[in-house]
DNA sequence: GCATATGTTCAGAAACCGTTCAGGGGCCGA
DNA sequence: TCGGCCCCTGAACGGTTTCTGAACATATGC
């Protein structure tokens, strides 16, 4: 899962990238309101944590724009405490869930995955595929009630896959949603994760759809298609 | 074990924070409702105590407070003798349990275990993974049913990863719940503890899962692997 | 059977983690 | 009040896992 962050207190965005990350996210950072409409603008991100006071575009605006050119992704927002105001013209302009500052990074983790979950139409932490089971909150898959040992590039690999299982998903899609920003391209790494996941969970399990992707197989959902 | 005292009498607040700590707890306190408020809505507590005659805001609101922004923590209310009333409003409001001034300590304590306990979904103060038993009511470990000595900060290590053993436990999360509010977090003292606790109780029982935190194996579930 | 797409293997590089240790602070007993 | 002891912290260093990118192998479709 890949995520913006738009914050413009060094501090605090340098804290919550290192915890994003050590959760297992790709992570990119804005500084301000104009990076950061640009940002969610081009890249396709899971979801996006906004500060609402920003330099040279404010947050709101950010989210307006966003919105009206049709971004889905939810969007989390931070407010000053007691910017009411704010909080509102927020939600007004789309925003999916609020946290006030200072607030507490696991608070804000915990709301996120909720935020991600929704966004992906599960209730629970966890998918299951057959007997292919994906825990997101506690990183770990099991196989037949084993647990598997991923990872982490592996896990996230896994988890986006098990997000959209039975689409096809090309290689460029995973790459924006595994990687942060900055990460070329040209490169095999994404065959050679496939690769040692299906020596992890079953090589049958992932289809390669020649030309356009992978495909996370689900049995309970085949037959028809 | 992370906890909130929020208490107006310094006296009594002092003696309480001195006997959670020796307890092994992370303790915080607040003086009045408005600070105890703004902690338990930026800090993630395991539970918290509240008396509800406070300064400023009442104990009742900022529990309500509290429940209306989704904060799930046990709270345990305190209420002077004959306060009938307001026990039931703090009931209403979501709190867990109660006790009347003036208590002793020994008992609020093993009235928080009690909470925290039914938080993590255990029945007793002791939980046990394979020959390592821990014992929350007398801050102490067995391995093989010998005790071992640890240090305060090395039992609240491991009595949180006991809590919610089987679960990767990141590094900021451990720091969130071990220490209380000032730390600086850019240090290597989890990895430190992890290390001597690992020393302690056997290598083995830490699982490091790298790039996301630490896992207590519970060797009754693990079967796979 | 050729060309292109995908799979596999591997080695160097990078990130991550474990260990050790010294300095400092707090607590306890003298 | 002072000294000693234990524990905590933060930094440095070294080992290990994981990631990356390339080379080579295999599969697929034309």
């Amino acid at each position: 899962m890949r995520i913006l962050i738009v914050e413009d207190d060094a501090d605090l965005a340098r804290q919550l990238k290192s915890a994003f990350k050590d959760a297992g996210y790709a992570v990119d950072v804005a500084k301000d309101g104009e990076e950061g409409h640009f940002l969610g603008d081009t890249e396709p991100y899971d979801a996006v944590i906004l500060d609402l006071g920003l330099p040279l575009i404010d947050g709101v605006s950010v989210l307006q724009k966003w919105r009206a050119d049709g971004k889905k992704f939810p969007v989390l927002i931070l407010t000053a405490r007691d910017q009411w105001s704010e909080k509102v013209a927020g939600f007004d302009a789309g925003a999916d869930d609020y946290l006030t500052k200072p607030f507490h990074v696991e608070e804000l983790m915990a709301r996120l995955r909720a935020l991600l979950r929704r966004a992906a139409g599960h209730t629970t932490d966890t998918i299951e595929l057959g007997d292919l089971m994906v825990d997101n909150r506690a990183a770990r898959a099991f196989v037949d009630g084993m647990a598997i040992k991923l990872t982490s590039h592996e896990f996230r690999l896994l988890s986006y896959m098990a997000a959209h299982k039975g689409r096809v998903i090309s290689r460029t899609e995973l790459v924006e949603h595994i990687y942060d920003q900055d990460f070329d391209r040209d490169s095999n790494t994404i065959e050679v994760f496939v690769g040692r996941l299906r020596k992890k969970i079953g090589t049958e399990r992932i289809e390669t759809v020649r030309g356009l992707g992978y495909r996370l197989l689900d049995p309970d959902m085949e037959s028809s298609d």
